[in-house]
DNA sequence: GAATTTAGTTAACATGGTTAACTGAATTCT
DNA sequence: AGAATTCAGTTAACCATGTTAACTAAATTC
């Protein structure tokens, strides 16, 4: 497992075999992780965009299509979804009376935290029996790539992506 | 966005640290690099499922669900799919004809190949402007990651999980 | 050889995503 | 000012994927 194949036509390497390394991990870390969502009774979809409102604040019913990177009318569906369980709610903008503002409720809150804690929970567990040493090695390459992330970001420009969506629970 | 909040309730270990971070890091990596697979025409379930068949060799329906974690309806949907692309073809188990053997056509290999190449290049393009000291940290974390993952795989029993499914492509 | 187990399929339903068409508020333009 | 346009969000119609329950047919058990 350690050396997994270089897709053909790609140069081998240090780079390419980084982000090969990097795209089977993090599908394997995340399909793990996610089955402890089960216990919220939620879904990524909605677990992921809650935590947008929780994580980020109040947003309205575009910002949160362009974040997640779906369509309008999926949001909307979503959020309805979310009102229902009154993990979120709404309030229109008192200037722009188009605009509606979504919060998380405190209830969504806590849920949501349960959430994520329990996924890092999982993966912190799946951590253990690493060295010192290890584990300063993996702290210093989150640390590379979290701060990559922080500039460029491609922001795609307003959801059209196909079924691209899906992967969630942001942050 | 190098540190992220620690999820109440949770001791702020190292160990933790790399866990929260490697759950986000993982969640938008993906999210940006499956931004390519439209190209495929297939979205994320069938990919994996091709690429399984396409890495791990030949497999039956049950294999499949037990492996993408889905239920065996749903994988003889998928699969139902994709040979109606030619991208994987059947053949009844000569000994015991219940089962179904699947295989990944040359297409489908082909078709897979490709698909992988562009979201690795995808990321490894992301990964430009790194320092060779970075990348040789970022070399050595994702050594670590992929070899933990080659013993204690939690064998998840059978597939019942619920939406817990999608993530996909592996390899 | 009847009863049970196992592999896969079919059926009925729920969610989530898409595009297209529509409503109503804000802006622009003449 | 008032018509035309743009913008935010919703509704409608449709597709893909997931689930559970019920069914078929082959293999095993008793």
């Amino acid at each position: 497992m350690s050396s997994l194949p270089i897709p053909a036509g790609l140069p081998d390497t240090d780079r390419v075999r980084v982000a090969n390394r990097l795209h089977s991990i993090s599908i394997r870390l995340l399909r793990r992780a996610r089955t402890v969502d089960r216990e919220t009774g939620l879904g990524p979809e909605r677990l992921s965009l809650l935590s947008v409102l929780v994580f980020a604040g109040p947003q309205t019913m575009s910002d949160l299509a362009r974040t997640e990177m779906v369509s309008r009318p999926a949001i909307t569906r979503i959020v309805k979804s979310l009102e229902a369980y009154r993990l979120v709610d709404r309030e229109t903008d008192s200037v722009d009376r188009r605009r509606v503002r979504l919060r998380a409720t405190a209830k969504g809150r806590r849920l949501m935290e349960r959430g994520r804690a329990r996924r890092v929970a999982y993966i912190a567990a799946d951590l253990g029996g690493l060295s010192k040493r290890e584990l300063a090695t993996l702290l210093s390459a989150t640390e590379i790539l979290a701060e990559r992330e922080g500039r460029a970001q491609p922001s795609r420009s307003s959801a059209s992506g196909p079924r691209a969506a899906s992967e969630s629970s942001r942050s």
